[in-house]
DNA sequence: TGTACATCAGTGAACGCGCGTTCACTGATGTAC
DNA sequence: TGTACATCAGTGAACGCGCGTTCACTGATGTAC
């Protein structure tokens, strides 16, 4: 049966939400095309009709999440203790797709990456606004050097089967990326 | 046809081996066991008989390209300089476990995991002998800081489909980690 | 040391299953008058 | 505004394929004498 435009850009919109969400949490690979389908409230056969294949699903839900991440904090250390939460931790299926995807997301489309690319100059940018530091310059190497050590910060709390482990990944984490800003000169 | 024994102490080897290169390259799933079989120079029937299962040589593959990591340089700036390089940016196959399968690896085996977060506490504690600082402390914050920086930043430099971009990441971030331990006392 | 035989590592066909994808069909939507 | 009909989003059965895994068989190894 036939459904309304309005009921078919609201089914786009869960069909992205759900993919979104599923392959943060398990994986591009372990997520079918059926799991996404009816996470969406739909059966699999329709996905067709949104999408040309499960790997233009793939691109298009990572722009999708990487476009409405989450808004920034303005000042790159309260960044950095949201980010690297307990909270963040526990919840892969809501927190960032860089740290749940990056690494598999080389390995599939040329669409893919340059959504993750994207995604990724735009943190930069962000990041750096937050930063400390007089000059743009160090600003920037201040974003950089942050958002990697968030990223991987959160990658290796993750890893860690040990909670105390976990924890303190991420509070040393915390300190190391305040040491280095602490020690600028905008915080008077 | 029955094989002498060295044969299959070498066969197991070749296996580990392969598999280790083929995960670090394509990820667990999109690896098959006919492949690895294939690689090791065997067919696919044989591989029952050294392992249970696709999982269980998942975990000793990782186990085994963790405890034959290569050998650390004695300093943290020098460790930083070889990992952030484009050379190991361009070896997935043949680079850090970590930055290539650390956020797939949560979600398989128990096994797998534990193997890396072994892998974590040695890396942590290698990592804290060659770090700047006074006392034990901080020179372990620095370890897990430098650490979560170098897994983070590989992880974004691969990200990015734009090769300037990508050895932007790199730079800075060595930067980022030469700014913290310059700063340190032990550097005369 | 040499021979006879039991062992068992490796082979490749075969299995069942679940995946991505296709398609004939259905019936509500939305358009033409 | 109301009616008749063409459109097309969604359904669910079906497809072919490749995966992990099993197994009967083979023939070199290694042991017993």
């Amino acid at each position: 049966m036939k459904v309304s435009r309005e009921q078919v850009a609201e089914n786009r919109r869960r069909i992205l939400a759900a993919a979104g969400r599923l392959f943060r949490a398990r994986g591009f690979e372990a997520v079918t095309v059926s799991d996404v389908m009816t996470a969406a409230g739909l059966t699999h056969g329709g996905f067709y009709g949104y999408f040309g294949s499960k790997e233009d699903l793939i691109a298009a839900a990572l722009a999708d999440v990487l476009a409405t991440a989450s808004p920034m904090p303005r000042d790159l250390d309260r960044y950095a203790e949201a980010y690297l939460s307990a909270a963040h931790r526990e919840d892969r299926a809501g927190g960032c797709p860089v740290a749940a995807l990056g690494a598999e997301t080389i390995r599939h489309s040329s669409k893919a990456r340059a959504a993750m690319t994207d995604g990724l100059r735009r943190q930069i940018d962000r990041l750096s606004e937050g930063a400390g530091g007089a000059d743009p310059e160090t600003r920037r190497q201040s974003a950089i050097g942050s958002w990697a050590t968030l990223v991987g910060a959160m990658v290796l709390a993750r890893i860690s089967d040990d909670a105390k482990l976990s924890d303190e990944v991420l509070a040393q984490a915390r300190a190391w990326i305040g040491r280095q800003n602490g020690d600028e000169h905008n915080h008077p």
